[in-house]
DNA sequence: GTGAAAGCGCTAACAC
DNA sequence: GTGTTAGCGCTTTCAC
């Protein structure tokens, strides 16, 4: 015989009645809330433990909080989001708040779709990484519930923002290959479309970052910068049209670890030896950065920090729903690996 | 002046008012649920659209479902559960369902710890890929929640599971590498220490298939099995363990992929190369697996498929709870690259 | 086919 | 400091 299905939950009203109490009392000492004697709460924690009772956060949402909170990533597959994840999971493992992730969202449309239904299932705040939406939307989903957004520049009055400063970490990759000797330093980004948005994107700040450090080297004549996307495939295609040049560059500052993967692809197809022939840079230090075949040189963008800055901003906001928003700019560290060298060498 | 916060959330009342209907009715149409001429759907559907109604799962969850759907993935830096991932959410965007993930598990008190709070916030039902907890903790987890448990063999009559034939998978393997003309076909394993979980984790039965198919050539006596962890590390010290033979291996089937990157490091450092001194082969066909720079020969283990099935057999759960448990495995394919060859080619 | 009304488990006023 | 009680937004009997 099966055990008759769910034998009906542990509810505040058992708790209360096993410890002889009344219900609010049961609520009080779950949420730490002041007007309970420390006998009481002994006695309702006692009763707590001895019925296994955990509280039903549907339930809790009703009236007060879920003690739960939503993160967006844009695409799970990218092994940087993880790093951020870190970040917030660890400032709020000891809090009573959980944390829950919707599925990977790659546009605008999926992008609504998770945030709806993370308002819908009573989340008490929010950190987007990276969204792709429309600056009104943010704004939207910021007024109806506390909103931290991450990866994307842009002030608002309404939510907080944690970035790391692209146009710091190009120059970095640029002095870096500069300080080696390189001249003609070419770069692949990721072309975006939507003018309203471009310039609140990682991806544009890091190539006006490229522009910016290869002028203030006095490399004005040699910006070279290819527009594809970043994709392994971008990559490629990139990489093709540069090694195609009369004058090929001897360095390539790639937007992204996995445009550079692209980038070495074509390279070896190309074959010409890297860091022999072409200084290879990527962007995000991401796992494969670091494997061992690979090596990748890479900008590290101190995820976990971006999380946790993240976290603190939204518990803060939680706590406070008017208190003026504030931007967190953290800056990256260059990586260097083994596809990095002298022009030459 | 801010606009004073969220002005209420429309509500099931309001509808119903707009509609000049009942409650009841709306919910009726909300649930698709028998008893509501079509006039009176079109009506409430009008109503709906024009407040911008959405109703509130929580509040769903108290009576009936709150049309959510937990996912537990081990780890999200591993490149092979999105495809798990996008099985799942692809089987379940025509529904009403919407798919929420618990935060990167890595242990038994993780594990816990998420599934606890997806049932506490009222979950339909959860999908565990590979967890490690013990039987009787999944057991009492598929008691409460409808469940299916992913790449994870041994069955249970409380939930359904989906797998991929791992022992297939090495066998493919240990065959192609045979094929090619290999005797000496060395295996990185990762070492299981719990006795009771060993033969229900994937890396066992790799182990295990890996034995069978080299007796099943008559290569009993090459059978060389080095125990690490499936980490890049363990690869690593793996390999360095296997090159030190006084008669060195001829090819590695690396347990994983990310193994797979330790070997590949090692056999650089040795000064030897892939596939001309050694073959190598890992297990998952992840995004590195195909990365150009490193082409690896893998097994799929067709990830979508996997995710369909869990989404499938889920859903078939939830609608009735106490039909008998399913077991789907699922058959690998083997992914030649460029890091297998003949021997000494 | 339709609607009134009773709860689901919890929190928050408000009495005591 | 403690308990009583009225809802939160929805689903679900059960009358009509």
């Amino acid at each position: 015989m099966e055990p008759p299905a769910s034998p009906r939950r542990v509810t505040i009203v058992d708790v209360a009645r096993h410890a002889q109490v009344s219900t609010t009392a049961v609520s009080k000492v779950l949420r730490n809330a002041y007007g309970a004697s420390p006998e009481m709460r002994a006695k309702v924690r006692r009763a707590i433990d001895e019925l296994g009772y955990r509280p039903l956060a549907a339930a809790r949402g009703m009236r007060g909080r879920t003690y739960t909170i939503g993160v967006m990533l844009p695409d799970i597959r990218n092994p940087f989001f993880p790093e951020i994840l870190d970040g917030i999971t660890g400032c709020l493992e000891d809090t009573d708040y959980q944390v829950l992730l919707g599925p990977g969202c790659n546009g605008e449309k999926e992008e609504l779709r998770v945030t709806e239904a993370m308002i819908d299932r009573g989340m008490d705040g929010l950190v987007l990484v990276a969204p792709v939406s429309s600056r009104d939307r943010l704004d939207h989903v910021a007024s109806v519930l506390p909103t931290v957004v991450v990866g994307r520049h842009g002030h608002s009055p309404v939510y907080d923002t944690v970035v790391a400063d692209d146009v710091a970490g190009a120059a970095l990759v640029v002095e870096h290959l500069a300080g080696l000797g390189h001249r003609r330093i070419a770069h692949v980004e990721h072309h975006e479309t939507d003018p309203t948005r471009t310039a609140e994107m990682p991806n544009a700040q890091r190539a006006d970052g490229y522009r910016r450090a290869m002028r203030s080297l006095g490399l004005d004549a040699e910006i070279d910068v290819v527009s594809t996307t970043y994709t392994q495939q971008g990559g490629y295609l990139g990489a093709k049209e540069l090694l195609a040049r009369a004058l090929r560059p001897t360095a390539v500052f790639a937007g992204a670890d996995i445009v550079a993967m692209g980038v070495l692809e074509a390279v070896g197809e190309a074959g010409l030896s890297v860091p022999g022939d072409l200084s290879v840079v990527g962007y995000d230090n991401t796992t494969f950065a670091a494997l061992g075949p690979i090596s990748l040189t890479s900008v590290d963008q101190a995820g976990r920090e971006i999380g946790r800055n993240a976290a603190r901003l939204l518990l803060e906001r939680i706590a406070d729903r008017g208190k003026p928003s504030v931007q967190v700019k953290l800056s990256p560290t260059l990586v260097e690996r083994r596809t990095t060298a002298r022009p030459g060498a």
